[in-house]
DNA sequence: TTGACATATTCCTATATCGGTATATATTGC
DNA sequence: GCAATATATACCGATATAGGAATATGTCAA
């Protein structure tokens, strides 16, 4: 077998910086095809071709204006990934604490002279 | 150019599923390779192929003791992807409000004693 | 040493990608 | 109807995968 395809969940969508870049692009409005060539530098259609990746992982709805299509971002899509790697922001953060209990123990050893 | 390598980043990395489920079994501690093959189900070559993208993107360490080694999970290297998705969850927070809006307006406009 | 155990690596193959270019499908305005 | 505009699709080529099987590397134990 291969890899999984990039339109199997919003995971393999989002492994793309580009898509991820047209993404945060969306998040500030409604734009249309044309824009987001303009603003990413791509070419026509490798932004149609990632918008449309976006599309089957349900991470962008469309409406048709006249000869211009819309795009919006549908984020309730990112949820899963948001609820996956949420967990371990716990994980690091605890980290950190234990690092600042650290900080604070030798902070309270230096009290006399002790090197470093 | 072809699909970016899974090693070039976490985003990469965890769109793998079986890495995903991987990372949660480490969540619960240190485990040996031949522990993780048990719990997945995976062959044992495929596992040590999965831990060996993991690790060069960071997400996991190991260290050796005697003839197995141990892999732990480097939550840390998970952060990209939380900074990245968090905006989002906003977004469908606030829709999910919005909703709640709409729903509040029915109740009030329906009129009389109705409890929630 | 020899054999059993634990893990990593190599080779294979089918597949899905991504960018580029060319082309198809609408839709608008004259 | 025709040219121009906006978007989507098809085709090509190079590449990196993921699982499977076989093998290599390394360590312990009798």
């Amino acid at each position: 077998m291969s890899r999984m395809p990039t339109t199997a969940d919003a995971f393999n969508a989002v492994a793309e910086p580009r898509r991820r870049q047209i993404l945060d692009l969306l998040v500030g409005g409604e734009r249309q095809v044309n824009d987001l060539v303009e603003a990413t530098g791509l070419g026509q259609p490798q932004v149609s071709k990632h918008l449309r990746v976006l599309r089957e992982v349900g991470a962008v709805h469309s409406r048709e204006q006249g000869r211009r299509r819309l795009y919006r971002v549908d984020p309730e899509a990112l949820r899963p990934i948001f609820d996956w790697v949420s967990p371990y922001q716990r994980l690091w953060e605890e980290r950190f604490e234990q690092l600042d209990d650290v900080l604070t123990d030798l902070k309270e050893a230096e009290g006399d002279g002790n090197d470093r």
